[in-house]
RNA sequence: GUGGGUAUAGCUCAGUUGGUCAGAGCGUCUGAUUGUGGAUCAGAAGGUCGAGGGUUCAAGUCCCUUUACCCACCCCA
């Protein structure tokens, strides 16, 4: 034998064991149900990208993260997908003559990102992603908020909050503020971390980033601003109406919730935060984050509208808006919060087929056969082990029903049935073996 | 990228001021129980104590280097 190789992964990747996957599986499932509910439709593009293609997309922190795959010899520049949106608006791109608008479309599909691992964040992570491209009205944005809300609800997710702001608006503060350019990334990095350091903390910064206090203040006093709803919008209205740009960003969320009415989205699903920054730099107007507090893993949702980004593979904008669901912190959180239903167990086999002796190993194959035909999912037992062994392993596995089929039982034509969470036992024809499967199942 | 912590059996960890310190529990396998799982009992397999170097009569135990992982920051899903 060689020495043997050090089974490990690279850095911030996972594999998946069959029960974790049955899991995720039961969330990508809803996800897409919910997709389809509001009528988006799936594409799929390549894990590579030319490095063009994402370049200068993301901001220059982000794209330090990228990661790049070259092959020896190769003579394209190649890199992994950091996100689903750059791609998409590629690819819509790309088929001008294909795609009709309004384009909806999802994808669930991995990313690639090298930041330092941490707990709910990895390397490599599924994220799915919903966007409406060619719409400028919001009631597409709208749409993408309502979605978010009924993809959140039906994963049992009993208290979250989408919390929505505009791109417009912190731009409009930047200047009330009398910030400009880079600054302004600056004073938006400053603000994002109210959660975490609070007001004082983020006053303390901002003084510290050379802003007068009593600048300061006054931003303070609009990002904090504690009112119902729309009334926050008054508020900043009144304060920084004559700004074009806050205009704008104002009548935008007030479209956007009146939308939002109209489509009966709860309202303790969604509330205007002036604190929340997406770090992406391609937003141009509203954006989304949705948070769960308790416990605290960050967000699990985002997105916004980008009306530029398509047009920088296109030549001419095309107003697109969209959200992406970071499905890996979901899934973390269900565990913690405990939301998956009780069918979903650590096997999809329902039932074990035993068998007896080399002898009647024969009728066993033919029993796990009859009982496939009849939609039952089936595992047959292959290795040559006593009987009590058989019934370790499916309890170990938490396969719910174990068929045995000994010599009596073949010579009666039958086949003995037993439940193992209460151990009930029942013998029946084979004919009614699928049938007794499903009702031991049922109860 | 910055700072801190950890590294002993497949997993979770104990190892006291360097001197029977190579251990426990869980898991795995075998048996008690050759037509019936979860419980109990008995037994077995499994580790060059992350790697390399140093100090010492003696090093999981102290020092240095290195790697990996974890936590926080940065940033983000």
């Amino acid at each position: 034998m060689p020495p043997k190789i050090q089974p490990r992964l690279p850095k911030g990747m996972r594999d998946f064991l069959p029960q974790q996957m049955i899991r995720r599986e039961y969330v990508f499932g809803i996800v897409r149900e919910v997709f389809h509910l509001y009528g988006f439709e799936p594409i799929q593009t390549p894990v590579l990208e030319l490095r063009e293609t994402l370049m200068g997309k993301y901001g220059e922190d982000a794209e330090k993260l990228i990661f790049n795959a070259q092959h020896p010899g190769g003579k394209e520049e190649l890199s992994l997908r950091y996100d689903l949106t750059v791609p998409l608006a590629r690819f819509v791109a790309q088929y001008p003559n294909d795609i009709t608008f309004p384009f909806r479309r999802y994808q669930l599909s991995p990313v690639w990102r090298a930041e330092r691992p941490q707990r709910g964040r990895y390397r490599e992570f599924y994220q799915c992603d919903a966007d409406i491209v060619g719409v400028q009205s919001m009631s597409a944005d709208a749409e993408i908020v309502s979605l978010i809300v009924t993809v959140m609800r039906r994963l049992g997710f009993p208290q979250f909050s989408v919390k929505i702001n505009s791109r417009k608006l912190l731009t409009a503060i930047g200047l009330y503020a009398g910030v400009q350019g880079s600054a302004l990334a600056e004073l938006y990095r400053s603000i994002d971390k109210f959660d975490k350091i609070g007001t004082d903390g983020v006053r303390e910064e901002l003084v510290r980033r050379g802003l007068p206090a009593d600048v300061v203040t006054r931003v303070m006093e609009l990002i904090t601003v504690q009112l119902p709803g729309a009334e926050k919008l008054d508020f900043l209205e009144d304060v920084m109406g004559n700004s074009t740009e806050a205009a704008e960003g104002l009548n935008e969320l007030r479209e956007l919730i009146e939308h939002l009415r109209l489509a009966d989205v709860p309202p303790q699903f969604y509330e205007f935060d002036f604190t929340m920054v997406r770090g992406l730099s391609y937003y141009t107007g509203p954006i989304f984050e949705t948070i769960i507090t308790e416990p605290n893993l960050g967000s699990v949702n985002g997105g916004g509208r980008y009306d530029e980004l398509v047009g920088l593979f296109r030549g001419e904008s095309l107003p697109t808006t969209g959200m992406s669901f970071g499905i890996e912190r979901i899934i973390d959180l269900m565990d913690i919060l405990n939301l998956y239903p009780a069918e979903i167990g650590g096997t999809v086999v329902q039932t074990l087929v035993t068998v007896f002796s080399p002898e009647t190993a024969a009728e066993s194959e033919k029993l796990a056969a009859e009982l496939r035909r009849a939609g039952i999912r089936t595992e047959l037992y292959m290795l040559d082990r006593q009987i009590g062994k058989q019934f370790g392993y499916a309890d170990k596995k938490g396969i719910p029903v174990v068929a045995m089929l000994g010599p009596d039982e073949i010579a009666a034509g039958q086949v003995k049935l037993k439940r193992l969470k209460d151990g009930q036992e029942i013998s029946v024809g084979r004919g009614e073996a699928a049938a007794a499967v499903e009702r031991l199942l049922g109860a």
